[in-house]
DNA sequence: CGGGCTGTTGACTC
DNA sequence: AGAGTCAACAGCCC
């Protein structure tokens, strides 16, 4: 599932790939993933130029002369950047290019391509209320965000108000790098251990970025990221040993979504997940 | 063959 | 504020 360092990676490949090119036809075959209809959407694009693409959490933003355009790959979604020649099966939104190049968008589950009038981005859309860039936040800033916050660390993290970026499958590494249980209650995490979460968030994410992202991802040209099973600490690790001290790795419902940890490096004291702290 | 699992986002409820 | 639930819908695995 694309999370911040696969977005990163395909925003380095779009900036170098599309930028300044010229959309010659939008095409939609699923229009329940735009935010406008098929019309306005098609309308703005066609004729515009690409510009700049960045990123904001699991959001690929790209500038066009015709308005801004969000891409969210949702779980499992792809780019494809093919000569027209070599139009794939599956696709839910076109963008023809010149010299015969297009774009493909193919979603696996609940993706989107929005449509943002240029400068609005802040004030409408998906993007508005989202947190700072899980890579973009300082330890000082850190600690300021969860002060005075309840709850539990995981659910916080995944929390895309909050920061944005994270999502269930980098988590795992994550938690487990700063000896975290994913239910310890914020309240009770001591400065070392929110210094050492801070540390471990750049970290963890940032190793996915040097190799390239996940390796079950494909980039805009469908090569594989080279950040594989082999570099995950207990992320779908069940069964295996701990890296640290050799403890096997468990998967524990935590609410709503699965996790993996080392029972033995990320305790959960039962003193300290008294009710009413969280 | 079928059902469970996967896990994003946003809306909604308590 | 935070936790829980649901709905959108594809493919893999057993």
């Amino acid at each position: 599932m694309p999370e911040l360092p696969e977005i990163v990676c395909r925003s380095r490949e779009m900036n170098e790939l599309l930028c300044g090119r010229t959309i010659s036809r939008v095409d939609v075959r699923q229009p329940k993933c735009l935010n406008v209809s098929v019309k306005a959407f098609a309308g703005a694009f066609e004729g515009a130029t690409i510009g700049a693409t960045t990123v904001r959490g699991k959001w690929l933003v790209t500038e066009t002369t015709g308005g801004t355009l969000l891409i969210n790959l949702g779980m499992g979604g792809e780019l494809l950047y093919v000569d027209r020649d070599a139009t794939p099966e599956k696709w839910h939104v076109r963008f023809d290019l010149d010299e015969n190049m297009t774009l493909f968008v193919n979603f696996w589950w609940f993706g989107s391509t929005h449509l943002v009038p240029t400068g609005r981005l802040e004030s409408e859309g998906p993007l508005a209320g989202l947190g700072p860039n899980a890579l973009d936040v300082d330890l000082k800033a850190f600690q300021r965000m969860l002060n005075g916050r309840r709850g539990r660390i995981k659910s916080y993290l995944l929390n895309q108000r909050h920061l944005a970026g994270i999502g269930n499958a980098y988590i795992h590494d994550i938690l487990f790098s700063a000896g975290l249980h994913p239910l310890r209650a914020i309240p009770t995490l001591s400065t070392g251990e929110i210094n050492g979460l801070h540390r471990a968030i750049r970290a963890e994410l940032e190793r996915s970025i040097e190799k390239g992202s996940a390796s079950y991802e494909v980039g805009l040209l469908g090569q594989p990221g080279g950040f594989g099973a082999s570099d995950l600490r207990v992320g779908y690790r069940e069964g295996k040993p701990c890296p640290r001290c050799g403890t096997c790795v468990e998967k524990i419902k935590t609410g709503s979504t699965a996790s993996y940890i080392c029972p033995q490096c990320q305790p959960l004291d039962p003193g300290e997940v008294d009710e009413k702290e969280l």
